[in-house]
DNA sequence: CGGTATCCGAACCGATACTG
DNA sequence: CAGTATCGGTTCGGATACCG
């Protein structure tokens, strides 16, 4: 096993893993994909129904990770903004077949799109990413 | 599929993180995609570490999900066998380009590959399944 | 050989209230 | 606006022992 200070990784696989299993970091990286920087309370609402905790510590895991960059300003109100880092948007697009795979099984399992959710950008996928 | 203007709906994905958030999840599929069907104690051996409970749990997971096929064959003594179904196959492929992905992150965070897991199939890609 | 049964701690995640 | 603090429920996953 590596260590490296505080952490304890066994191979990439085993990183990517800790990435993905997050329930809700697919969708944040899709929906910054899909829209470009996006802050908090955008995001709150893309994901619809995701705790600001819940958000703010799979925010900082995926800042963590390199994936996404945070970008404060200086201003009254407050604006802080997330976007792709050069290895989110490889993460991304390496994640789009699983998103395609995902969409063709539809009517698996009785799992459909219910129409709250069509109408969330973190649920789909800008056609200009596709192939076909 | 549903459309929507220039995007398609994953409302599926929430299935799919399901699927690919338990820990074992995308090894095990891997390791039968590399090796071909294989045999409980040799998922065990081939996953290295994971307990039999957390190992049953899993492939009972991936068998209601379509992905793997049990056959067991009336034999002395029991012989059972796991494979990728032809839903597993293309989820599968769908991954490769995540795990590659995650392969070339080696040096993120200090995260590589040590001997004992490099040795172990279900960290490695085949290269036939490789575009390069 | 291919699992179960049991127990348990850790991690995950949501609700809600509050703050600089 | 963009979070943090607190709490608690549920699920996950590991260790170990045992079974048909």
């Amino acid at each position: 096993m590596h260590t490296n200070g505080d952490h304890v990784c066994f191979c990439p696989i085993k990183g990517v893993i800790d990435v993905i299993s997050k329930k809700w970091a697919l969708l944040i990286v899709n929906a910054i994909g899909n829209e470009g920087p996006l802050r908090f309370n955008k995001i709150m609402d893309a994901l619809h129904s995701i705790s600001p905790k819940t958000l703010s510590d799979t925010l900082k895991d995926l800042v963590a990770e390199g994936l996404l960059k945070r970008t404060s300003f200086a201003e009254i109100p407050p604006r802080v903004e997330y976007s792709l880092t050069k290895d989110g948007e490889d993460f991304r697009h390496a994640i789009i077949p699983l998103l395609e795979w995902a969409a063709s099984r539809n009517n698996h399992c009785g799992r459909k799109c219910v129409p709250i959710y069509r109408s969330l950008s973190a649920h789909r996928i800008k056609r200009t990413e596709r192939k076909f």
